[in-house]
DNA sequence: TTGACTGCAAAACCTTTGCAAATGG
DNA sequence: CCATTTGCAAAGGTTTTGCAGTCAA
């Protein structure tokens, strides 16, 4: 799994395996769905190895971006957020999408393969090669939804 | 046009028409299609009228994107650009949405509807509401592909 | 006239960096 | 051992804010 995978891709690097590293990583592991900014990931660490300090989940963070294992979403309002790489998005080349709902926040992922067709009329009338998408939908989730019906 | 539909909105809710608001809206107006930074935004405003402060460039944006008259552009990396509303997407209430060059930083904007169905597919499905979608793809522009070969 | 607006500088954020101490291999 | 990594604190970069003076209406 991840976790073994990471290890091997460090070593293999001369990089060292630390235990604030595996930290970071092992707290978006548990935490897949959530979409962690870098304030909560450096919480949810800190429970975990309270001298953690805040540089180096920062740079732990650089660290998993650069080895493709985890994305980063950045929010129309700026924020930016973290979430661990998915296998089946890593294998297809693709990320996957979200949802968020403008009212509590939430963001929910959604697998999407409609804009290939896209991709290739975009290829055709303009020449741009695209060799990756992102699309963010905002609107209400259910629960928001309902709320104020 | 959009400048006196501006002025007008401004009266109508007890603000006042300056200079600078109207400066800044006019190089926006300018410079369509160019998505600016905040930096660059300031360099030409100051251009037009040299005693502008950052700190109005910042206050006259945020005014300007409640009004909706500019839209903002969140890129991958985290940096943000503006660039001013088009007519027939406040009229559709879409965004419009960009290619990006991963070469030489180019953005341009294309339009598009392909998401109708796919909105419809996600309220069946999961019965979030989307009211607005935000498309970035991301690859190599022709002239950067052509150069590469 | 008078409340809104501006420029400036300071403050508030968020992220990166330099460095001496700690640590993994 | 020794190169890498860490925590801390300082520095950097960007955006916001407080305030006294300025300006539109």
């Amino acid at each position: 799994m991840n976790q073994e995978n990471f290890k091997d891709q460090l070593k293999e690097k001369g990089l060292k395996v630390t235990s604030q590293r595996v930290a970071v990583l092992e707290v978006l592991d548990l935490n897949r769905g959530k979409h962690l900014t870098t304030e909560e990931l450096y919480e949810l660490v800190k429970a975990m190895s309270p001298d953690i300090g805040l540089a180096t989940v920062y740079r732990t963070v650089q660290l998993l971006l650069d080895m493709n294992l985890i994305d980063r979403i950045t929010l129309d309002d700026g924020s930016i957020r973290y979430e661990i790489a998915e296998e089946k998005d890593k294998l297809s080349g693709h990320h996957h999408h979200h949802l968020i709902c403008l009212d509590c926040g939430d963001i929910v992922s959604f697998a999407d393969d409609l804009l290939e067709n896209l991709e290739d009329n975009i290829r055709k009338t303009t020449g741009f090669e695209v060799v990756d998408h992102e699309v963010k939908l905002y609107g209400y989730c259910r629960a928001c939804s309902e709320k104020h019906l």
